[in-house]
DNA sequence: GTCTATATCAAGATAGAC
DNA sequence: GTCTATCTTGATATAGAC
């Protein structure tokens, strides 16, 4: 199997690795260039000669999120006879496990390397299986899915809510679906 | 009736506006202090007489946003016998009619003044109707429409994704659900 | 591959005159 | 209620020496 992070010297996955936790310790506004270079023992200017723009480094960082998820999914799906809410409670933990990580690869438009595409089909891939190989459906799947986690990670569900329940009504209505 | 965007004088209505029009057409990053001042021919400080901050200015975008959107709600619920289909069809509209103004109210936690609470309630109370007063019911539709919404605007879908149908999966699906 | 120095730009916000 | 002047901070990125 090779490895999932490729491509990369050394060096770069030690930024990259840096660049990883400093976002998910101090969210998105501490993820500079400066602060990123500070942690290494170094000045932002070096950090060009591994990656071109902070977006490239941005971009590598969604490509190891992606990764991770999809790995969770194939267990998920590996370990489950019903792999519908398996698939909804792996995405849901990886989102709170990582939420600003899971708000970096979500928001907003995004460029679309071959790198980048890849990763996000392998992922898509066991999502798909998981709503019955429809696609419709599995799209509606991954809003819901999506939606409930964003929702949770902004606290915008009231204090008292029954999340769990509120998955499981959602996830069971859309099982309920598959085949049909 | 009372008029919705209350307790501003007129020249802040007037701020509020352009700051307003200014995110729907340029996007986030366009809505600086400056530029809304710029919009009405007046310097960045002189806006602080109106706003104590920017996040004043932005947390009344963002009732004024709630405020719309609980309206849309209100007209589809009349304007149909068929609640849910009517709400979810009224929120994806009102996403991609507004995009900036939607992730601006949607994105990230929300301080939560009390006209931001009352003009969230306002929105939130024809949802739960649509969803037969189950709360986590509606919290599952919510999470659904919203999911399905922001994938779209950031899109996060295949290009030749038929979302029309996906959508039509998800709430047929929830809709099942009511009264179980 | 790292450094210093610098360019360029823009942000939010305050003080105090008028 | 508006202005000018300014403070403070921080960002991405490049040039060129070592």
């Amino acid at each position: 199997m090779p490895e999932p992070t490729s491509q990369l010297t050394p060096r770069a996955e030690q930024i990259l690795t840096v660049a990883r936790d400093l976002l998910e310790e101090e969210g998105p506004d501490a993820l500079s260039m400066r602060r990123v270079a500070g942690r290494l023992g170094m000045r932002a200017p070096s950090l060009y000669k591994h990656f071109d723009s902070k977006e490239a480094l941005t971009s590598a960082l969604i490509v190891v999120a992606f990764e991770e998820l999809a790995t969770r999914f194939a267990s998920a799906m590996s370990g489950s006879s019903d792999p519908m809410p398996a698939i909804a409670a792996a995405y849901r933990a990886y989102g709170r496990e990582h939420p600003h990580l899971y708000r970096l690869m979500t928001e907003r438009p995004l460029e679309r390397s071959p790198a980048v595409r890849q990763a996000e089909d392998r992922a898509r891939a066991p999502a798909n299986q998981a709503a019955g190989d429809d696609a419709d459906l599995a799209r509606a799947l991954w809003g819901f899915a999506h939606g409930m986690t964003i929702l949770e990670l902004n606290h915008r569900f009231p204090a008292g809510a029954d999340l769990d329940l509120a998955w499981e009504r959602g996830v069971t209505a859309l099982q309920a679906a598959v085949g049909r």
